[in-house]
DNA sequence: GTATTAATGCAACTTACTTGCATTATAATC
DNA sequence: GATTATAATGCAAGTAAGTTGCATTAATAC
């Protein structure tokens, strides 16, 4: 039996408010990454009025018990989602701006020329593209 | 003989201004992309004291003009780079922050997979590597 | 040299996010 | 169930990167 993030932060010794359970609820059910606006408004929505300062910490505090990720696209705002998720990018329509995930069978050829083209301890990569979705041409 | 973009500039009827000759030729010396930040302090350390604000408004013309490229790392400032330079990705240093531009052979396999794999029709990529450059090692 | 208008400087504004501090609420202990 | 310690919260103020309005300056055409 898997133990729900919930249940790990609880034995963690952290304490589980509405905000907080709120937040990793729907990120949860959301399958692409979105801006911490966004998940202000959809706890408003569900019922959970909280401070965007609050969801600005709580974000905060969900990248450093490492249960979402941070996503930086071409875009002004943040996105964050889950990180229990298999790796995978992101495609981006530049019209209707949906973001949808993508997961791509070439990409270890890619990691493996990059780790032996450079002397870098490469720890990480970011990978989007950007176009136009079907139902944008 | 190749026309210069100060050329191309002023024989499209923009002027030349000090500001521009020096941003286009500080960037064209610059072998990675750097901010508005820098781009207004190294500026200054030449003699040309311009406003931040023109150093703004000078990259928005030379987007405009595709004569530089932004570029989005994970960074809170945009970077900048010139366009004509072949395609190319990044690696980032995440100790001294260090850029290094990056020719990736395999990139040619991906775009075809993700471009068969997707109903998307895409027009750019993003492609950055992170991780601890041989001197920060 | 004069005229036209692109480019500039400065101040004010915006947006995304952060911080300080007083208050509230979770959860462990009694 | 009440008491307590302190994590989490709300609100106001602050920050950093970038933008905008407007009066002034300067590049180019004539
Ligand atoms: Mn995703
Ligand atoms: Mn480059
Ligand atoms: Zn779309
Ligand atoms: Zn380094």
């Amino acid at each position: 039996m898997i133990k729900s993030h919930i249940n790990n932060l609880q034995s963690k010794g952290f304490r589980i408010t509405s905000a907080r359970s709120a937040i990793i609820n729907l990120l949860e059910s959301t399958p692409h990454p979105i801006t911490a606006n966004s998940i202000h408004k959809l706890l408003k929505k569900v019922g959970t009025d909280v401070n965007i300062t609050t969801v600005y910490r709580e974000i905060e505090f969900l990248l450093s018990q490492k249960i979402i990720n941070k996503i930086q696209l071409f875009d002004t705002e943040l996105h964050y989602e889950m990180a229990d998720r298999t790796h995978h990018h992101h495609i981006v329509c530049t019209d209707c701006k949906a973001i949808e995930d993508l997961k791509i069978d070439s990409e270890k050829d890619l990691l493996d020329e990059v780790c032996s083209d450079t002397r870098y301890k490469i720890s990480t990569h970011s990978l989007t593209f950007y176009g136009v979705c079907p139902a944008c041409k």
